[in-house]
DNA sequence: TTTAGCAATCAAACACAAAGAGTGCTAAAG
DNA sequence: CTTTAGCACTCTTTGTGTTTGATTGCTAAA
């Protein structure tokens, strides 16, 4: 059988064992949905639709005598064919209106606040990992001198970034040199992504400037830093949430859930890897030792118009409520961009 | 008896119990510490002593068949009286001289070194929290306009922090106005602790400044934000570490650890209340339903003379190894002042 | 004061039975 | 051909009683 041409009451059956088996967290038995999710039928005629779910691999058992649990792969095709759009209520509406309502400075703030929203309400833990280096375009450099031997340095770039670092040094500089650094930066660098400053960048810049090797050298190397951790960065909210759900209980669970929210790259991976224009769902794969295991991670772009923002994710249970989920981020991320047309105009 | 008259043996018998304890996370009996540790009596001697330890209240018993293990008391005493300084191997010392021999620009970062590897050698969660704000004298405030619309506020402070803040606007901001901001803020506040930036303060500039009471809105507002957010950073290495230790099975014990680490005003409360001389011990207390009751903290300040630089602390089991933590602590909190005179020096 | 000896205690481990949940298969009914 | 009732089978969970082993507390002797 092809996995795709599941007739219409096999679909209903997988519909209802993942959604009791989000609802409850136990094995579904074939008894305890004869009734209910559209279906009527004896546990017998579920029991052999149920059987060749799991053939087909979209359900597990954990034992003869347990009931059946969607597999990854049951899941995705759940997520994909079988998902009907959840409602929002009109307090969480007003919620999240509210909290996105105030005025920031910087579009960073903003992400935070709607990554903590999107955590407050689906209550899991939320993920804001900002836009790559490659994507950000310098607007400007500025360097400011903050005494004789101290050095600010300030990048603004069009997704109204604005990164600073100080550098110190072990000789004065002069306010003309601070002069010649920002004419040298600005022509070279203005208009092009953050991650142009780089290697063969700062090859150049050595060979225009001719004296202060020692001051050079501490300033592209402060400069590559900011570059560096801008790409890394990861914001994180609520995820002590998440030890109350009922998959927590077991140590491993939880162990394999610090674990990947220290693995950063693994997550910068998987939030850099998602489509721009749409919700993107990565369900957990059934491979025993990945820390991803338990785990389903969904994530929208951040967006204004076509500037790239960041992305905001959440990371929650295989056994997680999608449907929720998904139409939360969606209002939020319509919310976001609608906010982000009036700061544009204003 | 007085709990503080033991006998010699008591107190080998003591610190034999707590020894062993933090060595194997079970139980102590009788039998098991007969030899060694300095005493040679059989089991029923040891039994004597540890009933009479118990009635005053240093150990508890699990249950009858069980041996004992030291209470947050026990660990008290052990800790003041009879800890044994313990010596750091020669590749420790080395790998801690050789991490905190990088250059930085800002103190911060340096301490977030030492918290790093302090973690590192250690195995347990470590934790920075930066001066408090009435500890951090303002050197000096600069307004630096950003384009037209866009202003950035630098606070550099004693311990060679800096601050920075972007703040946008509605309207324009001229040079002229951006040179009143200069000088108004500098002649009130050089030489005052952060902490000053308050309602008073911010009456007195209204009072001051006649025009763009937007303007100077957005900008009060933004440097409240800015000493708040310095009061309430938190930064934590390591923490997955926590999870491998034995304590961690129960997932109550677990869950506690989260909660503690999510609890941040517990947490300054903690890190701020240590004397500035020296290490802090807070053993958690027995008090069942206490974040705390499963865990001890160890701080330390980072200063510079009579400088706060901010506390460094580790969060490790109660059964934690309080000897080899101690030393790794005033080794690396005398290097962090001698590498610090160097760099006043230069 | 210390120790040997021993009964008493209690968790942990084991074994076994019974209960309960749920399946898979078969054969009959629709 | 599809659906369903019926039932044997499987396997976990729960309960119970038993044994084992660790460790203590007490007593009486060294």
């Amino acid at each position: 059988m092809k996995k795709k041409d599941l007739d219409e009451r096999k679909k209903k059956v997988l519909q209802a064992i993942v959604e009791e088996y989000i609802n409850t967290a136990e094995p579904v038995s074939s008894g305890s949905i004869t009734k209910g999710h559209g279906l009527d039928y004896s546990s017998a005629t579920i029991r052999n639709d149920m059987a060749q779910l799991e053939s087909i691999g979209f359900l597990d058992k954990p034992h003869t005598s347990a009931g059946r649990v969607p597999s990854a792969e049951g899941y995705r095709y759940y997520v994909n064919e079988l998902l009907k759009e959840d409602n929002l209520s009109l307090e969480e509406i007003k919620y999240i209106q509210n909290k996105l309502k105030i005025k920031v400075n910087e579009i960073e703030d903003l992400t935070k606040v709607a990554t903590t929203t999107l955590s407050e309400i689906t209550h899991y833990t939320t993920v804001a990992v900002g836009p790559k280096a490659d994507k950000q375009i310098i607007e400007e450099i500025k360097f400011v001198s903050l005494g004789q031997r101290m050095l600010m340095v300030v990048i603004v770039t069009d997704t109204g970034l604005v990164k600073e670092t100080i550098i110190k040094f072990d000789e004065d500089i002069t306010e003309s040199q601070v002069d010649t650094l920002n004419n040298l930066f600005n022509t070279r660098l203005r208009g092009k992504p953050l991650s142009k400053i780089d290697k063969p960048m700062a090859d150049y810049i050595f060979s225009e400037v001719h004296y202060s090797i020692g001051i050079m050298k501490a300033i592209i190397e402060q400069i590559n830093k900011i570059v560096e951790e801008e790409n890394n960065n990861i914001f994180l909210e609520g995820a002590k949430k998440s030890f109350d759900l009922p998959e927590f209980k077991s140590m491993k669970v939880a162990k394999n859930f610090v674990n990947l929210l220290d693995a950063k790259d693994e997550m910068l991976e998987i939030f850099n890897s998602g489509d721009a224009e749409d919700i993107n769902v990565f369900i957990g794969d059934d491979d025993e030792n990945s820390n991803l295991k338990d785990f389903s991670i969904i994530t929208f772009k951040h967006t204004l118009g076509d500037k790239d923002l960041g992305t905001i994710g959440i990371i929650g249970p295989k056994r997680m409520d999608y449907a929720k989920v998904i139409a939360v981020m969606k209002y939020i991320s319509k919310k976001l961009n609608e906010d982000n047309d009036k700061k544009e105009g204003m």
